[in-house]
Order: structure tokens, then sequence, then C-alpha cells
DNA sequence: TTGTAAGCGTTATCAC
DNA sequence: GTGATAACGCTTACAA
């Protein structure tokens, strides 16, 4: 294995000249380092980040934690992270905790045991707290995604509750009032979407029964539970306002022989490409925009050193828009 | 910051045995170890993988590089291949090369640099055969993934040649003969779809023309460039042998008002849930086995310890199927 | 079973 | 500008 010890000894001179010419920050003469240079790439020399982030106390390195990717919208952000990252000289930990506690335990402390500089991360549940306490003691500076779960921490969500908002006012203004959600049961009673859902439906003096609203979890099958639903409610729209059951919704449809929007209007959560395909109207999200805000954000707060003091918690919401294509189809009151 | 040392001093015992008391290989009296964990819990201990990755040698990291998320099939494999390398003790560095040499080049450097335990990636192209060279020197396993583009590396691809063919040959065998192949740009001339299309069409006693086979780059319109070369050729069938094509295809169909089947029948590479929905039939994948496979792979790679000899490298093919639905009409030849 | 001491490959500090 | 020397926080002999 090749160090910069063997470099220093083929370039003559000292090791510490050799760490010097691989960083620009320090006074060396131009030829000293020109000749370093060579030596290194003729010996094959490579610097060893862990002896540099164990010297330096910081790893360059950012754990990213998602849930899953289930979603187009997380490995489009991922990617975009990871890019800007990249630009900014930080290297991309990827992990998924799967919406479970233990896996979100395990990955927080291999976060903090390889000393990442930050962390971008989905919370599951404040049974780690402590962990997320702890960040603190290494100085990693922590950025909640698409959760809200601890106040005390910065965050960056979508604003969900606009986003079921928007679409909802848009089914009430195209005249429908008897209007089906779809939401995860994980989120039943913490919902932002159906509160934009809700405020929609009373600006529009639409009545809100239980029956409007439909909590599903991912293992039954959605599809026939949400054909039930709808066969019962018989509802003139349908909000799938999570993509996990957009499909499901659209087969559901189908299997009642419902066609959008001739018989039942549609808007879906989370737009992607076979959605405009399908001319499926949807909340988008500014997803380019999305990945750089946030690597920007926690990048400054890596930078910052301001240790001293309270810390006031920064929530920045993401305001989601409307794409209309075809699937919502004017009705009479 | 909370060291070995600190949590040896509150357990009265020497930092050695704290080490050890995180290791489970090694001798250690039972009630040592209760008396270090409990220490190390109270101060809030995390060892520091960077101090444990410079005296072992190796960063229990696997670096992953892929040219970008573009396709589904890229999502669903990382996420299986970080969890199986999670189960094994290894984290896992994400990157993507975006198709660029130099990128390809930044990560590999960076890989090496964090002395990575393995890399599986997708080549992009020879230019940086030197870094590939390198990484022998540090005793890090690469396994290519998708192209097979170093003779002398490990190999674990998808037998494009055989997805091609069955699909090609499920379309000849409903009787179809003027079939429209689309394939990307860059994979003319060394394509094993379009192998496997031939070796169908042949067998098929099919006439081969040139304008069957149409190549495409993704920055021009896909979606004219398809309608333009189908209202010419007239296809009875087209294969999308690559992912980035099928929605402007299906767009392209759209708009030359040909319903599936009954005006065309079509075939899409790579299967996805949307497809499924719209009773498109589709080349698919074994993802859950892939990433499992490709995960222990490596993993074996890395523990074995061959370095005396000739390697000879290791080709595995990944055997695709067909997903048939309802997009392919028998026709009359 | 436990402790001592050396060293992994860097960067930081301080001379010169 | 450059070089010696001491850490950084672990693991690995080797000794007890």
């Amino acid at each position: 294995m090749i160090t910069s010890r063997d470099v220093a000894k083929l370039a003559k001179v000292s090791q510490t000249t050799v760490s010097r010419a691989f960083r620009d920050e320090c006074y060396i003469h131009p030829e000293t380092r020109k000749r370093v240079l060579e030596a290194a790439n003729q010996l094959g020399y490579f610097p060893n980040y862990s002896a540099k982030s164990l010297k330096k106390r910081q790893s360059k390195i950012i754990g990213l934690l998602l849930t899953n990717y289930s979603n187009k919208f997380y490995t489009t952000i991922t990617q975009s992270v990871e890019s800007h990252m990249n630009d900014n000289g930080y290297r991309l930990m990827l992990t998924f905790s799967d919406e479970k506690p233990d896996k979100e335990r395990k990955y927080l402390e291999s976060f903090i045991s390889s000393r990442v500089d930050g962390i971008i991360y989905i919370p599951v549940s404040r049974e780690n707290e402590d962990l997320v306490k702890a960040t603190e003691q290494f100085d990693i500076k922590v950025l909640q995604f698409t959760r809200n779960l601890y106040e005390y921490l910065d965050s960056f969500f979508i604003d969900d509750e606009l986003g079921a908002y928007t679409a909802t006012r848009y089914l009430t203004n195209m005249g429908h009032r008897r209007i089906l959600i779809i939401e995860s049961e994980i989120n039943r009673g913490a919902s932002m979407k159906i509160e934009g859902y809700r405020r929609a439906m009373r600006e529009a003096g639409a009545e809100l029964i239980p029956e409007g609203m439909l909590y599903l979890n991912a293992d039954a099958d959605p599809t026939s539970a949400i054909a039930y639903a709808a066969s019962d409610l018989r509802p003139t729209a349908i909000l799938s306002s999570s993509s996990m059951f957009t499909l499901p919704a659209l087969n559901a449809c189908q299997r009642l022989k419902l066609n959008i929007p001739e018989d039942i209007s549609f808007i879906a959560y989370d737009d992607n490409e076979w959605l405009d395909f399908m001319h499926i109207d949807a909340v988008a999200h500014p997803m380019d925009e999305i990945g750089a805000q946030i690597s920007d954000f926690l990048l400054k707060m890596i930078n910052s050193k301001e240790d001293d003091g309270v810390h006031q918690p920064v929530v920045r919401m993401i305001k989601p828009h409307l794409v209309v294509r075809s699937s919502v189809k004017r009705i009479e009151g």
C-alpha cells in the first residue's frame, strides 16, 4: 500500500510536504508540488480518507436515510442530492429504514459511528430520539425531510395541506362535491392532506362525511378496498393522496368500468411520466429545486459554526402545484 | 468527543478492553463487557469507524456507481443491494456517472481514496482503465454490472440477447413479420438486443430490413421520430427495447391513433407497475434475485483471499422473462 | 482474561 | 517554504 511517506521518499521531500501538495490551502512552492504530484502519480498514490477523516474530525460524508424507494419522488431527490453534495466535495451514504424504528436506529448509529457531517432523513418514530440528540455531541447536523417529527430540528417538507387543498379546490371548482380521498392508514389523525381536503370541502360548502376519507394500509388488497368504497360512496371524483394508492385506485376504476373523466374524475398526488401519458392530473413537486435546496441548506448548516446559543429551528415548506391535464370533468352541482 | 479511553476510565479497565467489548470475536469476561457497555452507554460513546478503518485496512463500505436513475430497474436494485450489504455489515456509498467518463473517473478515485472494500459499477468507457487497474493495488474487488466492458473483470449482466429474442420470437409466433425495434443510439453496432431481434427474425424467416431497427438518442424528440418511422414502415408490432423509449413509443402510437393491440402490438423492455396497469407485455427481470445475487457475489469476492495466481473472470448472465398480458394480437401471416 | 505499547496514514503545530 | 513531531481513536501483537 503506497502512502504519502513513499511519495515523500521518491520526491525527496518530507511527508508533510506531500500532504501539503494534496491540499490547495497550503503554502508550498509550485515546483515542489509538481514534483510531488508526479511522484504520487508514478507510484499510484491515493490519499487515505479514513486517516484524513480521523485527523480532521470530518468525514465529508452525508447520510441519507429514506424509508424506501417506492416513490419516484425519493429516487429523483436522491440523485439530485448526490449530485449537489458531490459538487461540494461530499460523499453520500444511502440507507432505507423501511418504516421500521429498529432499522432507523441501526442506521443512525451507523451514521454517528461514521462521523458523517450531516444527515438528511425521513424520521419514522420518536423511538430513537436519544440518537437524534446524540448527533449534537458529534456536531452532526440533522435535517428532517418530508416529515416534521422533531419540533427542534430543522425541517424541510412538502406543504401537503396546500397540495391536497389545491387539488380538492380544483375539483370543487369543477362542480364536484362527492370526492373520495385516499390516504395511508399510517397518517390517520395526522394527515395534512386530509386537512387540506377538509379545508377545500368546507370552503365549497360540501358535506364532510367519514366515508369520503378512506384510510388504507399497503398490505391489504388496496384495489378491492377502493373499489368497495367507491361503489358504496359513488363519488364523482377520486383524489389519491398517496402515490402508493394511485395505481390501485386506477385499477379500481377500471374494475368498476368507470372511465376517466367521463364517469369519474381523478387526481393523483405525486406526478410522474406515465400519469402524463394517461392525461391524469397530478399534484407535482419541484423536484430539481428540492434536491438543490436541501443540499444547500444542509451544507450551510455544516459550515456555520453557531455552537453557541439556542438554535431556532428552520422549517422550510415546499409548495406543490397542480398539473392540469384532462382527468377532471366539469359537472353540474 | 467521547473516545474509548473515556469509557475505559469510567469502567476502570484499559482502553484495549473497551475495544474488546465492542467486538464479539475477542476473549473478554462477560461481566467486564457488561460493565464496559454500561459505561459506554452512560457516556454516549460511539466507536469511530474512521479510526477502525484506518487500523483494520477495511472500510466496510461498498461503492455503487450507476449512470443515473432514469430506470426503475436501477432504483430497485439499489435498494435491494443496500439491504443485503447492510445485513452483512457493509455501508453503501452511492454515486452516478451520468454516462460521463470524467465523472466516472472522479468517483472511482473517490472510492479508492475511501478504501471501499468493493465496487459495483456500470462502466461508461475504457478511458478510466488505469483506475480500474489501480483498485487491485488496494485489494478493492470490482464487479461490472449491466455492461461487460472489461474482459478481465467479474461481470454480472442481463442476457439482453435472450430478452429481445424471447420478445421477438413471441411476436413472430403470433404471426408478426413487420416488427419495429427501437434501440438507443449509444448501443448501435454493439446491441445485444438487436442481435436477439435478428436471431428471432431469421428463425421466423422474416425479412430483416434496416428500417425495422430504429436507433434513437434521448435528446431529440423521440415521439416524433418513432411516429415518423412507424408511419413509414407500418409495423404490426413495436418492441421498445429501452425503457427510455417506451413512453415515447406509446405516445407515438397514440398520435397515430393506433390502438393496442387492435391496430398494433406492443412489447416493452423492462417491466413496471404501470405497464401492468395498461396490460402491456414486457420483458421483466428478477429484480429481487439480482440484488441478492450481486451482493452475495461481491461479498464472496471480498472475503476470498485468492491474491495468488491468475483470476479467471466470472461472467454471470441474468435471464429475463416475458410477462404476457394483452398487448400482442395474433395475426394472420 | 486483561494491560502495555506500537502503529494505521493523515493533519496540526511549531520550529527553522 | 519546508521539515520534525505529536496527535487523531482505534486494533494488534505481546506480555503479564
